[in-house]
Formats: structure tokens, C-alpha cells, sequence
DNA sequence: CGTCCCCTTGAATGAAGTCAATACGCGTGG
DNA sequence: CCACGCGTATTGACTTCATTCAAGGGGACG
């Protein structure tokens, strides 16, 4: 829940009152293991979902069996405000490391949001950054080389794990196995495989066993033409800002 | 406006009086030009936008003059409910043909939908169904080939445009040029110029001047793994209709 | 009738995919 | 403790899809 707290925190300041309303939302804990599904494409969303710890992804599967992943969720994040408004999911989830989170029911989420409503906007812009990283991952695809997607990608999940406090210096966990990682940027496990290995050479990363560093994040947010603002971290939300200490 | 009560209708019925609630929405309408910018990367969005009626498009441009589309705006399409949350736009919307569009202001939104619920919970639907349809992009540039991407973007935008009554039969209008295609979907003009010939050598389309022909939408959907799940159309919200007449 | 934009076509090049074999790391059980 | 097996990572040779470069064509509009 801290990773959350802290998350939103980029966006308002939140009152002492609002973060123990927030901490309702952890009443009900599930587990996941290791390539579990969290849902899958035709079920019925019925909770919001806010991930306290593990990586998931999002992804389709066509008919022939390519599948691409379409996002990662990181601790911290919601995985879908709102969705239950639809009656089935058009795409999976599904766990990438044992991953726990938290299930809330919408008749909780409508009653907390109403008596706070900063915290409401607080997840509006998680909704809103979420969608501009679905465009930017659109971007990649269409329009970056191998070398510059897989870049823009680590500047962004690493970025996106220092916001909740999940790196140490200049490295973090990643725990995405190369094959995964073709099924996001669009490439074969090969060319994702020779692609690593050029940034290594190049001295961009350093990425063995489940642990990745980034010994000079602007040089590698350079090759992957990374800029971050569509992550909208800058405390946008300030003029929210609670009056109470 | 009555391409946006069509559209919301394939949500939810709406009452009459939800349609007149609507309507105030069209008070303040602005015109653009061809390739005119309606917003720029950068600028502050004040109010919310909704299509009446031309094309416009989203995208977003590298340092290097890279352009990537990242989707389109149809008739009836709302630009970006609650984006106002955000300080600044981390794109740009463009006009692709004469565009009209309404200019709404934050506050006359939240007093119409305060006083009209099952209004709001349409308009997430919209807003949720862009998103599903931004993920389908990622897919459709990470998975498909060029004929595949061609032909899955072309059903998906006959199949929005039906919705909306901008379809006569067969065919509608198609105002892109191969260059914005291209920009669409990650590929050169050339290569899309050489797709869209196969796809007419395969009686896939008929496409000349602004003017497209799906002679087999289904034949169409094959070759472009269409699967229309993600547009939710099929009056998922129906247990939310207005029982008056 | 010329100009601008868009579409079309050909030939050469290059990036990424395919196929297939091999190596590594790690947990399990003999 | 070592052997085995499985998932993951690595490497090489070849193929294919898409890009690049460059030139020409066609239509709308002033």
C-alpha cells in the first residue's frame, strides 16, 4: 500500500485523513503465482485490482498464437478503474513473479472516492498516465529500431520503479525473461537476445540474472529517445494540495 | 451531436431527457482547417473536446522528426474526458480533414453528468473503450504484418464509423493519405503503397480518392485477425437502461 | 498550364526473422 | 555429491520483409 501511497504522492500531497482511507482498500488480499492468470480475456471484471508487490503484465493472444504484452504493472499500480463498467475483458493479465494484490470492490471504491474527492483525482491521473503509456508504447512499436525500444523501455520501468521506491541507486529487479521481452517490444527472443548484448557491449546496462543496472540513465534514455514527461511526475496536481500539514 | 447519442447508445439506452442534457454540450463550436493543430504537446488542455463531425488525429513526434499516430478521432469521438487533471498535453491532435469540432468547459461536464449518471457511466464507457482500442494499436504494430496492420486498421475504422451512421453499405469515406497511413502504421509510404496494392490485387478492398469499399468485411477481418471484442458494442451496459420509454 | 501534393514503381540495401544447434544455471532426486 | 532435466540464454548461417533512394505519373486547383 506504501508503493501506492507514495505513487499518488507524485501527483497531490495527500492528507494524513485520505491515507487511511486509501488503507481500506487493502482489506482483501489475493496471491499469484508465477505465470498465473489474474484474469483472462472473456471473463467478467468484478474488482479493482491494485497490485502491492510482483510484476504483472497485460496481454493479447491472436488466434495463431502471437501474443503481445501490452503493459506492466508494477507495485503500486491499479489495474483498472472503472473496468467493471464493461461485461467482459477484451485482454488477459497475468502474473510475472509471485505477485500479491489487493482486491477491491467497487460498492468500497465509490463509497472512499466520494468522501475524498482529491483521492479520486489522485486516481484519475493514474488512469490518465496509464493511458499516455499505453501511446507511448505505440510510439515504440511503430516508429523505434530494436536498440531504441528496448532502451526507452528499461528508462521507463526503471523510472516508473523509483516513483514507488523500488530501485537502489542505479539498479532494480527486472525480472522479464528475454522471450517476454520479445513479446513486448515486438521482437523475436534472438533479436532480443543480439540487442542486449550490443547495449551491454556499449556499456548501457548491465542486466544479469534478475537484476538490472543502469550505469548512466541519461546515456541510455539518449538511445532510446526517451523523454519522461508522459509519465507526468512533476506534481502536477499541487494546486490540490491539502491546506493541513 | 447526434452521432455521439448514436454512439453512446450502443452503451446504454438514454432517456430524452439525458439527450437534451447532451445537447448543452454543443454551445460553444470551433472549426479547423486542413493539418491544423488542435492542441499542441506542451499546451495546457482547458476544455473537453467532442467530435462533430471530420477526422482528426493523434500523434506524437521524436526529436528527430519521427511522427507516430497513435489514433484517430472519428465523429461523435470525445477527446480525452478529464484530461484537464494534467498540467500540460503529452501530444498533439491534429485536423486530417475540415474538422468541427465542441469545446466544452470542465464545469458545464461535471453539472451535467452530476445530475445525470447514467450519462457519466456512457461516457467512461467511451473513454474505456478508446483505451481498449489504444491496446489493440499496440498489438496490431507489435504482432501483425504490413497487410495484417493495414487491413486491421481499415476494419476497425469501417466498423466505428458504422456505429456512428457514416457508412452507406459497403463503403465510406477514407480522407488518410498513404503518408499519414504510414505514420499510423509504422511503416514508409512505399510500403504501404505496395500493401494497399496487394490488398486491391486481392479484392480485398476498392480504394480510390477519399472513398474505401470492403467488398467482404469478413474476408477482411480474416486477413487482419480482426476480432471486434475490444469495441465492446454489444449493449454491454443494457442493465443500466432507462426504463422509461 | 504550371505547380504542388499525392500516388506509383524499380532496384539496391539493410534490419529483423527463422531455423537449428549449443551452452548455461539451477533445482530435483538418485 | 553428481546426474539429469528444464527453462532460459547464446550463437551462427540463411532468408525475408521492409526501408531507402530515386525517378516518374496523375490529378486538383489557382
Amino acid at each position: 500500500m506504501h508503493h501506492f501511497v507514495r505513487k499518488l504522492e507524485h501527483f497531490v500531497r495527500l492528507s494524513g485523513e485520505d491515507k487511511v482511507a486509501l488503507s481500506r482498500f487493502g482489506s482483501d488480499i489475493r496471491q499469484f503465482r508465477v505465470r498465473e492468470d489474474v484474469i483472462r480475456e472473456g471473463d467478467a471484471p468484478k474488482v479493482l485490482r491494485l497490485m502491492m508487490s510482483g510484476w504483472c503484465c497485460r496481454y493479447k493472444t491472436l488466434e495463431d498464437g502471437r501474443r503481445q504484452i501490452v503493459g506492466f504493472f508494477l507495485p503500486g499500480d491499479l489495474c483498472d478503474l472503472n473496468t467493471f463498467i464493461l461485461r467482459e475483458m477484451d485482454h488477459s493479465i497475468a502474473a510475472i513473479t509471485p505477485v500479491t494484490l489487493a482486491q477491491i470492490p467497487p460498492d468500497l471504491f465509490n463509497e472512499v472516492t466520494l468522501a475524498h474527492p482529491r483521492l479520486l483525482q489522485a486516481l484519475w491521473w493514474e488512469a490518465l498516465v496509464r493511458e499516455a503509456i499505453q501511446r507511448e508504447w505505440t510510439v515504440n512499436l511503430g516508429q523505434r529500431d530494436a536498440l531504441e525500444r528496448v532502451a526507452h523501455l528499461l528508462c521507463e520501468v526503471f523510472i516508473r520503479l523509483r516513483c514507488v521506491g523500488l530501485t537502489e541507486g542505479n539498479s532494480c529487479e527486472f525480472p522479464i525473461t528475454q522471450a517476454d521481452l520479445g513479446d513486448t517490444t515486438g521482437m523475436t527472443t534472438v533479436h532480443v537476445n543480439r540487442t542486449l548484448q550490443e547495449m551491454r557491449a556499449r556499456g548501457l546496462i548491465v542486466l544479469k540474472g534478475k537484476t538490472l543496472v543502469i550505469p548512466d540513465l541519461d546515456a541510455l534514455q539518449q538511445v532510446g529517445l526517451f523523454n519522461p514527461n508522459y509519465l507526468h511526475l512533476e506534481r502536477e496536481g499541487a494546486h490540490l494540495d491539502t491546506n493541513e500539514a
